[in-house]
DNA sequence: TCTTTTTTATGATATTTATCATATTCTAGG
DNA sequence: CCTAGAATATGATAAATATCATAAAAAAGA
């Protein structure tokens, strides 16, 4: 469903939803450490994030990982496209290039509309939607 | 959401559920040149659904693979649990151990039921459900 | 401009998953 | 009981994913 590198990297956008702002600057270290992602694999997994604008950066001292207001608007699906591609989560059970509904494979009405809604929740859901979950005690930030 | 091995495993039984049976068995050679399954690859995920009475087997000469009443009852969800284990399928999107109802990650309620109602259809589904759509018409056998 | 702090970039290793190859066991038939 | 046809078992290779390590670039402050 996700790979483990887009889990990783929703868990380190939501600690930077929770514990940065533009003022906040957070080290990588330190949501290695808070969250247990490997430092050196999260590093890795926070590049395209910053080059694609789903976190904001800014080295040297005083520097580190932040969101700001735009980048809590992003909705979720774009931080797993930008991981794992966009074909993952949207392909056929069975990988299949021609099944649809108008020509579906036998396990495609098993998952039915189940996974186009979870695709749209995912489009219509952003980072500060989940913020909001956090801080109002609806779920719980990963760590 | 499945593994390559779990797919293949599927394509397999349904291929044998079209085209074999008590009478009619079918060799691996068979179902490898129909399906595009690597044919070593196939021996090896065919090996343990043998071992688990989810298809049938007898070597020597005419003998080969095939489904029997009993082996047709098998629900999805068996194939893909002795393929890719009862893990894969249930775990939480971000692999959370602690995620739950009461106590969700910041995705769970995104996934929501749609999740638990596609397993649900795996436990409810079995190879002759998916046999019969296929002969009437409703879905196409993947080759 | 030098040093320090931090991200960014690149490359190396390890682990898992997928694939290939071959030897072994079982069974039917001559 | 010997041979050939098949599944079964085991081990080797390849590819993808995850992880680790280090060097380079940028930015701030002295």
């Amino acid at each position: 469903m996700l790979s483990n590198s887009s889990k990783y990297a929703l868990k380190a956008v939501l600690y930077l939803g929770i514990n940065s702002s533009e003022e906040k600057k957070v080290l990588s270290k330190e949501i290695s450490d808070r969250t247990n992602i490997p430092k050196a694999y999260l590093s890795k997994i926070l590049q395209p994030l910053s080059r694609h604008h789903i976190v904001s950066s800014v080295r040297g001292p005083g520097g580190g990982f932040y969101l700001s207001k735009e980048n809590r608007a992003v909705p979720l699906i774009d931080i797993i496209h930008i991981i794992d591609g966009d074909h993952r989560l949207t392909s056929c059970l069975l990988s299949l290039k021609e099944c649809n509904a108008e020509h579906p494979c036998p396990l495609h009405d098993l998952v039915g509309d189940t996974k186009v809604r979870f695709v749209k929740n995912l489009e219509g859901t952003t980072v500060e939607d989940l913020v909001a979950d956090i801080e109002a005690g609806r779920s719980f930030l990963p760590l």
